[in-house]
RNA sequence: GUGCUUGUAGCUCAAUCGGUUAGAGCGCCGCACUGUGGCUGCGGAGGUUGCGGGUUCGAUCCCCGUCAGGCACCCCA
């Protein structure tokens, strides 16, 4: 009998956690950057949390139970509605705006396909409190800052970034319906899928007759110059455009090679209410590596405060295939720092002795196991290991109160007194201290 | 959930038309090297060819089922 893990589901023996672990670090890092704070919820919920939200087709996809109790209950496969509970609680009393990350195992019931896991690590950044362009720009460097962190460049990601305000001032313009406005987002959302043709016969289908050029001409818009000339063609006001703010600020950023204007981005979710974008990698290989946006009715729509926010979530999976695909995983790194051999079985005391003092001082520490050791054989291990010092102890130094202290980086040895090879050992592994 | 496709040492792959004992590189272990690492040479371990059934004298190869991965749908974090 073998097992194995459930489809969709994760092994993280030491080299991919140590991967996973390079990742998370790195968003923990620039959310801190931003001034983001940290916070956590439960992973198990009422599964009322996320049908009265998004219906009852979602129970479809998510991982829900029974508890003992009694109770439905489903692990998360978003955070959200998690977010929106207690960030609504602490609002009472907090001064806004509040800029809440939080990095959580989501879950999800779905056929799994390449960067699309059953479960997957997730950055979330939400900035409530507060209703203007440069929240919207804050969220989406801090999601640019996170890739250039990890080593991606303009050249490997961009973000398409829209606005659904913009996108409604234009379909009300080309005389779409206002009743019509989520059918049609619907079509543009899956524009790039379904191709213009059958897109323009949804169109037809829905009764829109010629004004469905418009609205193909409308998600065509690939940059911030055609959105500008398409708004002078037909005679709409562009100036007064919060969007216009929102691609200003991230200009005076540096986040302009980064930025590309892209009409055909909705988002599938319904609350979304201005600002939207998702980041993919240039080449169009994988999936989108983040996707965000601002929400100012979703908090109050869910019981909450009636503030408005903007935010995003970035999983680790599409973001780590990524990251391998442009050789940029790193490589193995040392698991000790300091190898302690010994050139006989007689100086294994003595090994037993100073590893205790090295790993008392904090460094990481290995020593040899054998019954009888081989030194060759333990300074290949201190190398494999990627330790960047070995101590030899060996009978005739031993006898002088001496131990030799090699470099291994440097591949040079010195002889060192028993009561100095702590400091040695440090001032070598950290110099300026 | 639907369709297509792929499954061979830990990893990447090979094996003539269906043929007898399924190979190689990397990795791992050992030896050369009984007091000094990265190189080199030699050797070793490791496979019910995903699993189950069928056809056949004989199946890694053909057929069916099943499980798992990939791709496209569905849906989207």
């Amino acid at each position: 009998m073998t097992f194995q893990a459930l489809p969709g589901f994760r092994d993280f023996p030491p080299d991919e956690l140590a991967f996973r672990a390079h990742i998370i670090e790195a968003w923990r890092r620039v959310a801190r950057r931003y001034g983001f704070v940290e916070y956590d919820g439960p992973p198990l919920e009422p599964l009322e949390l996320y049908t009265a939200k998004s219906g009852d087709e979602i129970v479809g996809q998510l991982f829900e139970f029974e508890d003992k109790g009694g109770r439905r209950v489903a692990m998360r496969p978003e955070m959200t509605p998690t977010f929106a509970r207690m960030v609504s609680e602490h609002a009472k009393s907090a001064p806004k705006p509040i800029r809440w990350f939080a990095v959580p195992q989501l879950f999800r019931y779905e056929k799994q396909q390449r960067g699309r896991l059953r479960e997957h690590f997730q950055l979330n950044c939400d900035l409530v409190g507060e209703a203007g362009p440069r929240a919207d720009a804050e969220v989406i460097a801090l999601a640019i800052d996170v890739c250039r962190e990890l080593g991606l460049g303009a050249d490997d990601f961009k973000v398409r970034l829209s606005d659904r305000r913009v996108l409604y001032a234009l379909l009300a313009h080309a005389m779409i319906p206002t009743d019509a406005f989520d059918g049609v987002l619907g079509v543009i959302d899956k524009l790039e899928r379904n191709g213009a043709t059958a897109s323009r016969a949804r169109l037809l289908e829905m009764g829109l007759g010629d004004r469905a050029e418009a609205v193909l001409a409308i998600a065509a818009v690939r940059s911030a110059d055609e959105l500008t000339a398409l708004a002078r063609d037909w005679g709409v006001d562009a100036a007064s455009w919060q969007f216009s703010e929102v691609l200003g600020a991230l200009g005076a950023m540096g986040c302009a090679d980064y930025i590309e204007v892209d009409l055909s981005i909705v988002r599938g979710l319904a609350y979304y209410t201005g600002t939207v974008f998702e980041l993919f990698d240039r080449k169009g290989q994988l999936r989108a590596i983040c996707g965000g946006g601002r929400y100012d009715t979703l908090l109050a729509s869910l019981g909450g405060a009636d503030l408005p926010a903007v935010g995003f979530g970035m999983g680790d999976v599409v973001l780590g295939e990524l990251l391998k695909d442009r050789g940029l995983r790193p490589g193995a790194p040392a698991t000790i720092d300091c190898y302690v051999a010994a050139v006989t079985a007689e100086d294994v005391p003595e090994v037993l002795h100073q590893a205790q003092r090295l790993r008392a001082a904090g460094l990481a520490v290995e020593f040899p196991l054998d019954a009888e050791p081989k030194l060759g054989k333990q300074l290949k291990l201190a190398g494999t290991r990627g330790a960047r010092l070995a101590v030899v102890i060996g009978p005739d130094a031993r006898a002088r109160g001496e131990v030799q202290l090699k470099d291994l980086a440097a591949r040079t040895q010195v002889a060192v007194p028993l009561d100095q090879l702590v400091e040695r050992c440090l001032g070598i592994l950290s110099p300026t201290g």
